[in-house]
DNA sequence: GTCCAGGGCCTAC
DNA sequence: GTAGGCCATGGA
């Protein structure tokens, strides 16, 4: 059992448990820009409630929102929390992309992935998983989202310590899988679906993560093997 | 009333 | 380099 065909199988019996989830619910790559940074530390139903209210006072693009005075912006995504911070956060990344990329997603198409990264990471009040949920979110791009399920979940595998660093966690998933971007996209997807369902607390009796009545996806052996 | 959400920045050590 | 405080709203 090779840590590749465990990360495979975790995978396949997220998906067989939950389905398909869908993401990111969005009507253009944009819009999930927007939504990245709204929904920073937020539950996606404040966030729709925030771009409902964003739609009411501009146009999905770059130019359009930075036409709103920021007040207005404030006020506008006030359901999603840290308005003040996000409302900012929005326009620098508006700003970003009106100059250097003429205010279109499209055109970061030819552009390296890991400099893209880089690029977003320099905004400010862009980290890593906001940086990474556009890349692969919105630009399509084959990069692992790390959140606090993620680690959690593979803490509790014993795949990753607990207070694993971001780049740590997302090595264990990319040093070992295909870079396959709608893999990737379902994986996150799932694991954040499994940790609101039945991730918040530890299974009573394994101590670790329960799916189900299912201990850790029954894969404790096969996992522990590897160590 | 408390906890937590699809985080990240700033400051102090 | 990292632990702790802060940002704000809404639902469970």
């Amino acid at each position: 059992m090779t840590l590749t065909h465990t990360l495979q199988q975790i995978f396949e019996n997220l998906l067989k448990e939950y389905g398909s989830q869908s993401w990111w619910p969005a009507d253009s790559a944009f819009e999930v820009m927007v939504g990245a940074i709204l929904t920073q530390n937020t539950a996606w139903s404040s966030v729709e409630k925030a771009i409902a209210g964003l739609k009411d006072v501009c146009e999905m693009t770059p130019g359009s929102l930075l036409s709103v005075p920021l007040e207005d912006l404030e006020q506008a995504i006030r359901p999603s929390g840290y308005f003040r911070q996000k409302a900012e956060r929005l326009q620098t990344l508006c700003r970003f992309l009106n100059r250097e990329y003429g205010g279109d997603p499209g055109s970061m198409e030819p552009v390296p992935t890991l400099t893209l990264r880089r690029q977003l990471l320099d905004l400010k009040g862009v980290g890593p998983e906001t940086a990474d949920s556009i890349l692969l979110y919105a630009l399509d791009r084959a990069v692992f989202v790390v959140d606090a399920y993620t680690v959690r979940l593979f803490s509790r595998l014993g795949l990753c310590g607990e207070d694993a660093g971001y780049r740590e966690v997302q090595a264990v998933f990319m040093d070992s899988l295909a870079p396959d971007t709608g893999m990737f996209n379902e994986y996150h997807a799932l694991i954040v679906r499994h940790g609101k369902e039945r991730c918040r607390k530890r299974d009573p009796v394994c101590g670790r993560c329960a799916l189900g009545g299912m201990c850790v996806f029954n894969l404790r052996s096969q996992i522990s093997n590897l160590r």
